[in-house]
DNA sequence: TAACTCGGACTTTCAAGAGT
DNA sequence: CTCTTGAAAGTCCGAGTTAT
């Protein structure tokens, strides 16, 4: 196969139009070297809409269809012929620069990410392998202790006894002055790829940072109250990152970056998708997943160097986030070949890492770029909709060893110092929500009351207790987590706002599982639903969409106590129930709802 | 009758193993 | 190394179904 890099690709393909299909290959595509035996008028890839309805495509972007239709035109990396990483591996114990995809259900990157080398690549490196792993190391140049920049960003804010306290109260700040120091304590541990404050500032005199200081304060300022200025860094920040001299570097994808966080949780999701869309053409084509661009760009400067590195994979990260909660893209980067690795410690080492009774300590990073990757294995399983059983097993095997396999110090979040590692917070975080995903299609709790609020019943006669499937223990388990996450003794608001995405799943379940007609464990429900919701009123503050998801959970939580309610006036519902049994379950379950709407109608 | 769905024929691609 | 083979993943024709 005449293998093409995504720059090459894109290059080749013409100025400036996201979402390229790979190769279109009309029959004009022959172009003289008489090799094509693609049938006459059959495109070599067809988008996402045209595949799905089993319709021919015209390989253009959007295609003739997808433009008829107004939607979304996305063509993805094809695995066709994959089976799976290699058995036998060419040179055993070393990394072959040929070698296969570790996903088990394949990363191969023949289209958008073909096979070949990225240019101004360094040779050794795994062209096939979408790897890597930020290296844990004293030298990472962001902080001292490795990724997580929370404990930089937060420290200045300490004050003597240790308590938290928020960027707003610095005396004598300018409006934008805030509104950057905001950004830096609630959003960037989140989201660590920018350089730090003072980096930054230094760099904005050499360079035309103004798109990227607009963006960050524009998400700093929707954590604070800076009245109509918010709208103004709104507009100031996509004017200028969509301005025609915008030069398409590291920095605009930083900054459409947080523009695309921002509008997510502030319930924009289409705009935040188009953005997407932009930001990760932009990424591939200015290479921003090769090794070689974070040396090009980096000035020599190590710090620089990271920030690029952790543009891309923050990047990566996000573009899972939203396919992985809002189910309306694919996870494009996925398939993309990146090969930007600070240190020579492969994603595919991380995976064989099992296999040969190595335990090295990755980077918190490195982990949560494991976890995403996981939900994208999972997002590529055939019939996602409804997987099998055996696939299902496949992904949960990724999912227990991806957590059985943490060293000590990651297993909980929390460093060495006690404090949250945001990284590692998400990387749980993404975990549990992809056990979540994968498991409940084939579990025994009843997701309609979620699905459609109004079609709410407890159809199911499912007890708790073992004779829940497997399926539906790893949801419960998974949700309970979830609700243990809230508790960590950090502003709930300084994690990333997709967390709110991942409250609401574990909310569903908790209330799918509260929607059986009898529970045993009614406290222990009552407390987690009591933590999701608390922690999604104060998510509220900030995210818009936190709100919306408040106000849903509310609704499918009142449809199910409606449900309930019914139910229960029939004599033949409490058969085999004590009068102390049914005495209690209807109290807890007055509890659970008169706490829900307490706690939502004193939210703001 | 236009629009949509999807079974399935046919093609492409890759991993593995045999042969040189 | 190259060649062959088998299977997975892909394209899209066209028959059947549904919506208007």
């Amino acid at each position: 196969m005449a293998s093409r890099s995504p720059t090459e690709l894109l290059t080749s393909l013409g100025p400036d139009v996201p979402n390229q299909p790979p190769h279109s290959t009309p029959m004009s595509s022959t172009s003289g070297n008489g090799d094509s035996r693609t049938p006459p008028n059959t495109v070599q890839a067809a988008c996402l809409a045209c595949r799905g309805k089993h319709l021919k495509c015209d390989g253009n972007t959007p295609c003739g269809r997808c433009q008829i239709h107004e939607t979304e035109c996305i063509y993805v990396a094809s695995r066709r012929g994959y089976k799976g990483p290699r058995r036998n591996p060419p040179n055993p114990g070393k990394r072959p620069a040929s070698d296969s995809p570790p996903s088990a259900n394949g990363d191969t990157c023949s289209l958008i990410a073909s096979v070949t080398r990225p240019m101004a690549t360094a040779p050794s490196v795994s062209t096939f392998n979408p790897a890597v792993v930020v290296a844990e190391s004293p030298a990472t140049p962001f902080t001292a202790s490795g990724v997580n920049g929370l404990q930089l960003y937060r420290s200045q804010y300490l004050n003597g006894g240790g308590a938290l306290v928020g960027p707003d109260t610095q005396p004598q700040q300018t409006i934008p002055e805030r509104c950057l120091n905001s950004f830096y304590y609630y959003f960037y541990p989140g989201h660590p790829s920018v350089l730090p404050k003072e980096h930054l500032l230094k760099m904005a005199k050499e360079k035309d940072l103004a798109h990227l200081l607009a963006a960050m304060r524009w998400v700093g300022s929707l954590y604070i109250d800076v009245g109509p200025a918010r709208a103004t860094y709104f507009e100031e920040a996509m004017r200028l990152v969509y301005a025609q001299d915008v030069v398409r570097d590291g920095y605009l994808v930083q900054a459409m970056v947080i523009l695309l966080i921002g509008l997510d949780g502030s319930c924009q999701q289409e705009k935040a998708r188009e953005i997407l869309s932009h930001v990760e053409r932009i990424a591939i084509e200015i290479g921003l997943y090769t090794r070689a661009f974070a040396t090009l760009h980096g000035g020599g400067v190590p710090r620089v160097e990271e920030s690029w590195r952790r543009t891309w994979w923050d990047l990566f990260v996000v573009d899972g986030m939203v396919a992985g909660v809002h189910r309306q893209t694919n996870f494009l980067l996925f398939d993309i070949v990146a090969d930007n690795i600070p240190r020579p410690m492969y994603l595919e080492d991380f995976d064989d890492q099992v296999f040969s009774g190595e335990e090295r300590e990755f980077s918190s990073f490195a982990y949560r770029v494991a976890s995403i990757r996981n939900l994208g294995r999972m997002m590529r399983l055939p019939n996602n909709g409804f997987p099998s059983e055996e696939n299902v097993s496949r992904i949960e095997s990724l999912l227990s060893n991806w957590r059985m396999h943490l060293p000590p110090t990651k297993i909980d979040s929390l460093n060495k110092d006690c404090q949250l590692d945001e990284m590692m917070f998400q990387a749980h975080m993404i975990n549990h929500a992809c056990s979540i995903i994968l498991h409940q299609p084939l579990s025994q709790l009843d997701s309609s009351p979620a699905r459609d609020v109004t079609a709410c019943a407890p159809h199911r006669a499912v007890q708790s207790g073992d004779n829940f499937n497997i399926h539906t223990r790893h949801i419960i388990k998974a949700a309970c987590e979830i609700s243990k996450m809230v508790t960590y003794n950090v502003p709930i608001t300084s994690h990333t706002h997709f967390f709110t995405c991942v409250l609401t799943l574990s909310s569903i379940v908790h209330l799918s599982k509260w929607a059986l007609y009898f529970i045993h464990d009614e406290d222990d429900l009552r407390q987690q639903v009591r933590l999701n919701i608390g922690a999604l009123n104060k998510l509220s503050n900030v995210w818009k969409a936190a709100n919306t998801a408040s106000g849903q959970v509310r609704g499918v939580a009142q449809e199910i106590y409606r449900a309930k309610k019914a139910q229960q006036t029939n004599p033949q519902f409490w058969v085999g129930f004590t009068q102390e049994e049914i005495i209690s379950s209807m109290a807890a379950d007055e509890g659970i709802m008169s706490e829900i709407n307490t706690m939502l109608t004193s939210a703001p």
